[in-house]
DNA sequence: ATGGTTGCTTAGCAA
């Protein structure tokens, strides 16, 4: 077979509200995997029904009214994990890993960080620190491994619509990109890059003053991966379509193809 | 400019 794996991210702002895009989206991009953040409903209460019947597997780690991730897919998930291995306990879900179609697909909601001077920007740094060991301990950048999710950071001034205004806040902060960038210098790429050097691209905007209207974004969901996926990668996109239909996320989806030839 | 908008839960928080 030489069809290419599809795999994307979407943070949807609550899966009950947008749980009919989330399908349009499946039907219309057919995604191999679909990595979600910010479900926003626990466990329990997920519509894991509407996927099933749709011959679709699904594995969460979430939690009531806040966070939550998810990845949906319609082959076999396996070896699925939640939150940091080993370590304490971390009240938010933000963290789950599957194996699918021979890849460790590992999908991250970052903490948003409200301000820099706040006890959640001290958290994210951690959260974000925290990672970074979970890769080095647990993980193989000789391995088809693939980070993604919204990882609440735009790594530089291509990914800001206005730089300036941004400098040193949450998203664009020094400490952030630093943190954010270990994961790379452990060995990954973002597979974004090795397709598109131009600026203006982003994948979220905000709701208010019409955001999305006026080209006011970020791109801060990412889709990072080791050696042996970067040098099969055919494409990434943001695909802005959804952030366009009614009642939107502030989120667009972001999808890369990988050409087959990785597994061992 | 400390506003603006959306979702969850029901007035306030988180984003």
């Amino acid at each position: 077979m030489h069809t290419p794996i599809a795999i994307a991210t979407w943070n949807v702002n609550s899966l009950r509200s947008r749980l009919q895009h989330v399908h349009r989206f499946l039907r219309e991009a057919s995604p191999d995997v679909l990595c979600l953040q910010e479900l926003k409903c626990a466990d329990k209460d997920l519509p894991a029904e509407s996927f099933r019947a749709r011959g679709y597997h699904l594995a969460s780690a979430c939690q009531k009214t806040y966070n939550g991730v998810a990845i949906v897919s319609p082959w076999e998930l396996t070896d699925v994990s939640t939150g940091f291995s080993g370590g304490e306990d971390d009240p938010q879900a933000r963290l789950i890993a599957a194996t699918v179609c021979g890849i460790r697909v590992i999908n991250v909601y970052v903490p948003n960080g409200d301000q820099v001077d706040s006890d959640k920007y001290a958290y994210k740094l951690d959260w974000m620190a925290r990672l970074r060991n979970e890769l080095k301990h647990h993980h193989a950048p000789a391995l088809p491994t693939l980070l993604c999710g919204d990882f609440n950071v735009a790594m530089d001034d291509r990914d800001v619509y206005d730089p300036p205004a941004w400098a040193g806040r949450v998203l664009c902060s020094d400490p952030e990109r630093a943190a954010a960038r270990a994961w790379l210098e452990w060995g990954l790429e973002d597979v974004f890059r090795i397709h598109h050097n131009e600026g203006g691209i982003y994948s979220w905007w905000d709701y208010r003053g019409g955001g999305f209207e006026a080209g006011r974004g970020l791109r801060i969901d990412h889709i990072w991966v080791t050696p042996p996926l970067a040098a099969r990668c055919a494409t990434c996109d943001v695909l802005p379509e959804p952030r366009g239909w009614e009642k939107p996320s502030d989120h667009a989806p972001v999808m890369a193809l990988f050409e087959p030839g990785w597994k061992p």
